[in-house]
DNA sequence: TCAACATATCAACATTTCATAAAATAATGA
DNA sequence: TCATTATTTTATGAAATGTTGATATGTTGA
C-alpha cells in the first residue's frame, strides 16, 4: 500500500502567494490582549465610546485597582484603549481606529493563510 | 475644581445597543490559540491550502513531535485546523470556514464595543 | 509643604502554559 | 501475533502569566 502523500493545493489566482504573511508586532500584542477573558470584560465594559477610570474598572469588574491598572496596560499596549491624564484621574478609553487596524491585520494574514471558499 | 466627570457618549442609532456583546466559547478558544508565536507560525505552514502530518510539522518548526501534536490539538481546539486520520497518519489543515466564522464573531464583537470613525 | 487621592510599579506568590520524555494508543503488514 | 510507524496522552519541571499587597509616583488644594 502506498503511503498518502501530502497535498499541496495551489493557491487559486487573486490570493497573491504563500504568505510572506506574518503577523507584525502590533497585531501579535493585540491578540494576547484579547486573549484574556477578563480582559475581555473589561474591554465591553467601555462600549459606546465612555471613558472609565482605572478605580471604576476596578470597582465593575470585582477586582483590585493593582490588577485592574496592569491589565489596562496591557489592553493599551495591545493597542485596545488608549488613556489621558486628568489630575489625578486617568481616563481610559478604546481606541477604535487602532483596534480596526489590528483587526484588518488579522484579517488579512487570516485570508493570507486560508484557502478561499472552504 | 470640579473633578472630571465620566463621559458616557450614547450608542448613535444603529450601532445597536450597548454589548450584549460578548464573545462566544468559540472565539475565546480561537484568540486563545492564535495568540502564540509559534502557533501563528504553525498556521503559516498550512498556506495555500495543504495538508500535513504532525511529523512533518514537527519538521519544519524544529520542535519536538510531542509538542508539534499538543500545538496542533490548540489549533483545532480553537476552530483554525480541522484533521483527517489515513491509516497511520493525521494529516491537518485550515478549516476556512470555522476561521471566517470566529473571525466574523470577533469583528461583530469589537464593532459592538467601538465607537464608530473613532 | 503636606496630606489626600489616584494610579503605576514592584516583588512575591499562585496558577497556567510550555516543552520534554516516556508511555499509551491507533494502524499496518508480515 | 508482533514489530514498526505515527500520533496522542501523560507527567513533570521550567517558564510565563495572573493576582495580591506594598510601595512609589503623580496631582491637587489647603
Amino acid at each position: 500500500m502506498v503511503e498518502p502523500v501530502e497535498k499541496a493545493v495551489p493557491a487559486p489566482g487573486g490570493c497573491g502567494t504563500a504568505p510572506a504573511a506574518q503577523l507584525g508586532a502590533g497585531a501579535r500584542e493585540f491578540l494576547k490582549a484579547l486573549a484574556s477573558e477578563q480582559r475581555q470584560q473589561m474591554l465591553e465594559l467601555f462600549a459606546g465610546g465612555i471613558e472609565l477610570t482605572v478605580g471604576t474598572v476596578a470597582e465593575r469588574l470585582g477586582v483590585g485597582q493593582s490588577n485592574a491598572s496592569q491589565q489596562l496596560a496591557l489592553l493599551r499596549r495591545g493597542g485596545l484603549l488608549t488613556s489621558r491624564r486628568d489630575g489625578k484621574q486617568v481616563f481610559y478609553r478604546i481606541d477604535s481606529a487602532a483596534v480596526d487596524r489590528s483587526l484588518a491585520e488579522l484579517r488579512d494574514y487570516l485570508h493570507a493563510c486560508c484557502p478561499p471558499g472552504d
